[in-house]
DNA sequence: GCCGTTTTCGGCCCGACTGTTTTCAGTCG
């Protein structure tokens, strides 16, 4: 698991979601505070880092609202400190703190193996400050000779120093299923079991690195099948129970080899995140209980409680069961308390798709070939939602044409044994405006509206033109809401809360577009939609037959706590066709 | 610096791997 991540403030957005930029400096603040040996500040530092860098909302939205000190972890004075942050856009503790030390941490600490106790000694020794000094330190072969290092540590650094250089951004989630996949079937032979754990089991929209949890009676071989897999570049560490490789394509593995009995607690432990494990450890320490990943004791005389399944540790404690995707610390074992967690949404609860697209705008299938896939995944509808508006590249629509797809789609319902909608996804215009009148829009069964275009407004005028559609025109449902493409490109600057309460007003489902590049809405926004009271549909925006079955969308309703009732895909279909009626 | 079924002071999650040591410190997750 990545747990400390390094944020960089990007100047082409701005204005746009505070929240990383601040958390970022939190991070560097406690990274410093460790080079100075203080105790615990660093841990409240990177705790309030953590809680808003996975917060829905906009920070400054919750500043004016006078509410940052309900963030977890957020106290008295880190709240200035954030407030002196949005207001100035500096922060004085901050830049002191870094004259002091004299040493880019922030470079210094990406690289691994490198941590505070060593960076401090190797500046008061060699007055290495940054990667530069550090790398001709290592040229010169002055680092070995340092008491505490040697020649190993010498070339692991140099050698990591090339590993932070070519570490790729975080990967897709999409990107890594085919890799998860590889490795348990390289390994399911060499191993009693092995499940998947870490952010790509919590359904992440972006994972870091891979972990695995197995079982064996002989850990020795299973290491050895592990490092000596396919695509392995790097062994980092090899022990019994612990090891992590690097693949050629740069992602981190991880493998935790454990017993049977332990299996549950390490599956937890594995899953994290970390946040959510730091609060069961406590829980568990306030009942008499110590927790870790190789089971749940007893603090007197460290009897063994639990272990064998997760469900039975999260009972020991008290718990309901808690679901990976919603393991966060968001809530959610607070609600495990009290018995009040959701029903989080299921495969077979999904009937169908929205925001489909042919070869009538950009599509690669026609609209038969889409229905009949649609139909051999067992769907009980389809919606097809064919671009409209004025990109050029996508091949939209026009009036004329839009008649002609209609009754295109007309056949199709007639050759297929699920329900056909029939729609278009609209440009949501500069203005505000929609390129076809409402007394048009309202002859379709889902209209989807999104802005693709002028996506660069300030956050009051983008929130105004899309609320401003949303309030004077028959739509259905907001596509792509934030319009982020995942790695590629910032969400728009956006309002959110405002959208979230407009739609609820105006009866507009919220889109979950699963397409594997925008998962958008993200967890933390289906989760902050469903407090406004919004409902949501769930869309694959397939370009192509063989995309209807890779929507993610229902891992992300599951990240945002969404229940069936939530969940426009999840209603009977005589439910859908009256709640889509405008 | 934060927080409260140990409540406004005094705690703050737990264990493996590595390298440099000869019993442990540092790092990481």
């Amino acid at each position: 698991m990545l747990l400390v991540a390094t944020y960089k403030y990007n100047p082409i957005f701005p204005s746009v979601m505070k929240n990383q930029l601040i958390a970022g400096i939190l991070n560097n603040i406690a990274d410093i505070l460790e080079l100075q040996e203080i105790q615990f500040k660093p841990q409240a530092y990177r705790k309030a880092a953590m809680s808003i860098a996975s917060l829905p909302e906009d920070i400054e939205d919750i500043y004016k609202k006078g509410e940052l000190e309900n963030i977890p972890g957020v106290g008295k004075h880190i709240a200035e400190k954030i407030i002196e942050i949005l207001e100035t856009g500096k922060l004085k503790y901050y830049e002191k703190l870094k004259k002091q030390v004299k040493i880019n941490v922030e470079e210094l600490n990406l690289i691994p193996s490198l941590g505070p106790k060593k960076i401090k000694t190797l500046y008061q020794k060699l007055g290495i400050k940054d990667l530069k000094s550090l790398q001709d330190a290592i040229k010169k072969g002055k680092i070995k000779e340092l008491e505490g290092f040697g020649e190993k540590t010498e070339q692991q650094l140099a050698e990591n120093i090339e590993v932070v250089k070519n570490r790729p951004k975080r990967f897709l989630y999409a990107q890594a299923i085919p890799i998860v996949n590889s490795i348990i079937k390289q390994m399911e032979k060499q191993v009693k079991n092995i499940e998947v754990a870490g952010s790509f089991r919590r359904g992440k929209e972006t994972v870091g690195d891979l972990d695995f949890l197995a079982v064996s009676a002989d850990p020795e071989k299973a290491m050895k099948a592990f490092t000596a897999m396919k695509d392995v570049k790097k062994v980092l560490a090899k022990g019994l129970t612990k090891s992590s490789i690097i693949l050629s394509n740069g992602m981190q593995v991880d493998l935790r080899v454990v017993k049977e009995k332990e299996f549950g607690s390490a599956l937890m432990y594995f899953i994290g995140n970390k946040q959510h494990n730091v609060e069961l450890r406590k829980l568990a320490l306030k009942k008499g209980l110590t927790l870790s990943e190789y089971g749940l004791f007893k603090l007197k005389g460290k009897k063994w409680v639990a272990g064998r399944t997760e469900e039975e540790i999260y009972q020991k404690l008290g718990l309901d069961y808690i679901e990976p995707e919603i393991r966060g610390n968001m809530g959610e074992i607070e609600a495990a308390l009290k018995k009040k967690l959701p029903t989080l949404i299921t495969k077979k609860d999904v009937k169908g798709q929205f925001h489909n697209h042919s070869t009538w705008s950009d599509g690669d299938s026609s609209l038969l070939e889409m229905a009949q896939r649609a139909e051999e995944l067992k769907m009980k509808f389809i919606s097809f939602n064919d671009h409209f508006g004025p990109i050029g590249i996508t091949n939209p629509l026009t009036e004329k044409r839009l008649k002609d797809y209609l009754k295109e789609i007309e056949k199709v319902q007639k050759k297929v044994g699920l329900k056909v909608f029939s729609g278009v996804e609209i440009d949501i215009l500069k203005d505000g405006t929609l390129p076809l009148p409402a007394s048009r829009l309202k002859q379709l069964d889902v209209v989807i509206a999104s802005v693709h275009i002028s996506t660069r407004m300030d956050s009051s005028v983008m929130t105004k033109r899309v609320c401003s559609a949303l309030e004077n025109y028959p739509i259905n449902i907001l596509g792509h809401p934030t319009d982020r493409l995942l790695n590629e490109r910032e969400p728009l600057r956006l309002n959110l809360e405002k959208v979230f309460q407009t739609c609820k007003q105006q009866d507009v489902f919220l889109e979950i577009n699963g397409s594997p590049r925008r998962m958008d809405l993200s967890g933390e926004n289906v989760q902050a939609a469903k407090k406004n009271g919004c409902s949501f549909a769930l869309s694959s925006d397939a370009h192509d037959a063989s995309q209807l079955s890779g929507s993610l969308a229902l891992q992300l309703a599951r990240r945002g706590w969404a229940e069936k009732k939530d969940v426009l895909n999840c209603w009977s279909l005589p439910k859908i066709e009256k709640a889509l009626e405008k």
